[in-house]
DNA sequence: CCATGTGAATGTTTTCACAGCT
DNA sequence: AGCTGTGAAAACATTCACATGG
């Protein structure tokens, strides 16, 4: 039950960075050290798993699983071995309940508060995605830069300006943060969220940011991903 | 070194996937042998040596380039070395030189024109998005399934209905397509895409989408993102 | 039987460390 | 003296294959 998040290193550049051990607590430890490119996958586990009970499918076995999810089967049981054993042979697992527990692990039985910064084009794109409350966040501060001038667009969510992220930030007790500046103010917001006890950033930013040890990042990089695409065109 | 965590871990089988070797033509080329995470990394290498270049840094080491990026020197050095070999020792890369290089192995030396499929609040915001003409990719069609509410919105794009995909696409030569239309609508974009001729696609939808082998899909999934870090946040 | 969970094997990616060139 | 390029080693990740249990 008590799966003590264990961290492993990072990434530097690709996909984000989770938090790095140097800076964290040695507490006591349940569980063994869970790569990250394991949590990485359970999002996706978590979802098919959803789906499917939704679907009133009651089992499924690590095979169809796999295929649904576009993986393989041994890699499932694997991941899932880092956490402890859900499956009955012969049966397979139980949608409903290995859904919810990983749910559980990942902690989005419940709902986050997050902080954005930048409402431009991308940032009200993303206060408009309603896919986001479901997941398990709801946007519950916006900061820009130019926050008199966007006021009235956010539906029922306050904007401040950028001078006040530490402070509301600290005051609403927010852990998660979406980035979503130009590349060169993205450093100086990361740090300002930092500051104001942020654990958890997703960067939109085309920029490596630099964040203490205990904070983990992931980047949402289009462009890069798109250049990497074009090397395996014809010409 | 800085707070700033190096490592690097791979991410397999997450964020996308490369064309298959089954199906890719066995040409000349150098890609065959080229491992898809040093393909991901090269965009950034690309962008760090034309913000050096641009500032007017002649040549750069490896160690330094790395510290830009956020990796290691021995990464990169080991990733251009697929390449060629394009250092002087004692004095480093030339940063205008090997820019362009990467640009070209990455063939953003040059336009591409890409489809857009879905017109909603993240389909506009990608349209609006600046970032994306300078990073070598015009949006040249437009699709939505309601293209008549949505044609005057767009700026000079043409806007068409979803069946007109196959055959414009195919019309204009388009080789790169962005999914930006619900989950559930996702597979069946796909698939005219790549009847059209489509053989590079940027996945936002939460989907897994199938496709022949040769064609390259890279997903962008900001809540499976954001659901793996809430992994490492305290209760 | 069927399908899990896991040691062992294999494959991939990163890092070390240094010979060799400028 | 400084820094690349690369064998060799280490670390990491995936897959195989099967003993085990419902």
């Amino acid at each position: 039950m008590s799966i003590l998040r264990e961290h492993v290193s990072a990434i530097a550049t690709l996909p984000g960075r989770a938090p790095s051990e140097e800076t964290m607590t040695p507490r006591v430890q349940v569980s063994r050290e869970i790569p990250d490119i394991v949590v990485r996958r359970l999002p996706l586990y978590a979802r098919a798993l959803r789906d499917l009970s939704a679907r009133g499918i009651p089992s499924v076995s690590s095979e169809s699983l796999a295929e649904a999810i576009g993986v393989t089967a041994a890699q499932i049981r694997r991941d899932l071995s880092y956490f402890g054993r859900f499956g009955k042979q012969g049966k397979g697992y139980d949608t409903q309940f290995l859904g919810e527990t990983i749910a559980g692990f990942l902690k989005i039985d419940r709902q986050w508060d997050v902080a954005l910064v930048g409402y431009g084009n991308l940032g009200r794109a993303i206060t408009h995605y309603r896919g986001l409350i479901p997941s398990s966040f709801t946007i519950s501060a916006i900061f820009d830069r130019k926050a008199a001038e966007y006021q009235e667009h956010a539906p029922g969510i306050p904007v401040h300006s950028d001078e006040h992220i530490e402070s509301e930030v600290a005051r609403l007790g927010i852990r998660i943060g979406i980035i979503a500046v130009p590349a060169g103010a993205a450093q100086e917001v990361t740090d300002k969220l930092t500051a104001g006890g942020v654990l958890a950033m997703l960067n939109y930013a085309p920029v490596v940011l630099r964040v203490p040890g205990h904070v983990t990042v992931r980047e949402i990089d289009p462009i890069s991903a798109m250049q990497s695409m074009t090397f395996y065109l014809p010409d």
